[in-house]
DNA sequence: ACCCAATCCTAACGAATTGTAACAACCGCG
DNA sequence: CGCGGTTGTTACAATTCGTTAGGATTGGGT
């Protein structure tokens, strides 16, 4: 599972085989096709897929029963891909064990795309960390962490990374105070734009902003802020 | 979670909630619908759905950040409900972190099934083994042990096992209270939740964290707790 | 150039939230 | 019954963050 991901395609027609492989392997996995189910499982006794598209009207068995063995035997993840389009079929499909069910005639970029969730969901599920790069700042706002590249380490609070994330968010554009509230979940109160004040003023202190010359967070009056900076996401 | 799942519906057609709503309440579901994105949101800062079923045309903000920060924010599953039948489009949905996508119309028959699928192989992820490894411990839960890398010997008793496992379940994701709470089973009450602090104070010293800096079990005021620190079950 | 009102910054205060240690109730075990 | 260990509870310290107050800045009007 280091290597690309495997994915075995079933289905009898030829020109869907092909059409599939091809798609797929242009997004970067490996692939292996088969047109009957007997073929299909003497190959899952060697090397087990990562995921499996399969196709319900096969010549030689029931494609239920090999989604189900499947399901039952393998951890792999299973799409069907079928001309049957009525509701009972998704459903017992999907109940029997399979984790999607595309309809024929489909598109191959909407495979590509189902497949990749199927091999995102079993890899770890971790969150992604998000991290934002800026002016000598990074921002690892899962960490609530600010590193200088200098090394030093800044934390801040949840509040304050809630405004902290608008900015990077929008760079180089002028950032309303009523669309900050607006985006904070904040009740329009009256009072409730003077606590941005506070929040906006232990950020930049913690930034090391000059209060004179502030290099990276600007006000404008009447108006809102605008933050500075080349922003780069991880 | 003990309980029934729980599906979060947000559609601003009252016709479509209620029909989901009846659908999944039938199918043993509990249910909670929104109509709009805000109010969606205000309610996962409390609870988290197992399932959410998220319309892409909503009046009061882009479906697709939602799902976006949705996925990354919560373990939760997502499934898109939409209007807009073009590739493109669910390949998008996809791509930002929805595990299905649904086009309308729809047969809730169908929208039974693909909750039950997602639920299903959520419950093959929480279903993991007795050990996970992190940042240099290894937690035995069916010893009641960690061990750390330079081999030193902590034990730890059922209280603190409980809350322990529910951090590596959900890596760098906000944990929030009442979550914590639904899941230990407890009743979400009137000052059992000052239990939790001391069953977390507890469990950082064993984990020697620094009160000043807590790497593996940060709280974040107001919201809850996040468990940072690569983990791996074995 | 000067004044003034509007706006904004920031330090200080206090209410709400959380950490932690001490204590007490409870349980199993000799 | 006593003892050690676990766990909820209580009390108090520490932190967070909205609020307030006062000073500084801005920009238009004169």
């Amino acid at each position: 599972m280091t290597d690309q991901p495997l994915v075995a395609i079933l289905d009898d027609e030829p020109q869907i085989r092909v059409m599939l492989s091809e798609a797929l392997t242009e997004a970067g996995f490996r692939t292996a096709a088969y047109s009957r189910a007997t073929e299909f499982e003497a190959a899952l006794r060697k090397t087990t897929p990562d995921v499996c598209l399969v196709d319900l009207g096969l010549p030689d068995r029931d494609g239920l029963a090999v989604v189900h063995r499947l399901a039952l035997e393998s951890g792999a993840s299973i799409i069907i891909i079928s001309g049957r389009a009525q509701v009972q079929d998704r459903v017992t499909g999907l109940e029997l064990g399979a984790d999607d069910y595309i309809i024929k005639p489909f598109d191959p970029a909407e495979v590509v795309a189902r497949v990749r969730v199927r091999l995102r969901d079993a890899k770890t599920r971790t969150a992604q960390s998000e991290t934002a790069r800026f002016e000598g700042w990074t921002a690892y706002f899962d960490r609530y962490v600010l590193i200088e590249d200098s090394g030093e380490e800044v934390s801040f609070s949840h509040a304050e990374g809630e405004v902290l994330r608008l900015f990077p968010e929008s760079p180089k554009r002028l950032i309303s105070r009523q669309q900050m509230q607006e985006a904070l979940g904040g009740a329009a109160g009256e009072s409730f734009d003077r606590a941005m004040d506070g929040r906006i003023s232990r950020l930049r202190t913690k930034l090391k902003e000059d209060p004179k010359n502030p290099r990276l967070i600007k006000t404008i009056y009447g108006a809102g802020y605008i933050f500075l900076g080349d922003v780069k996401w991880d």
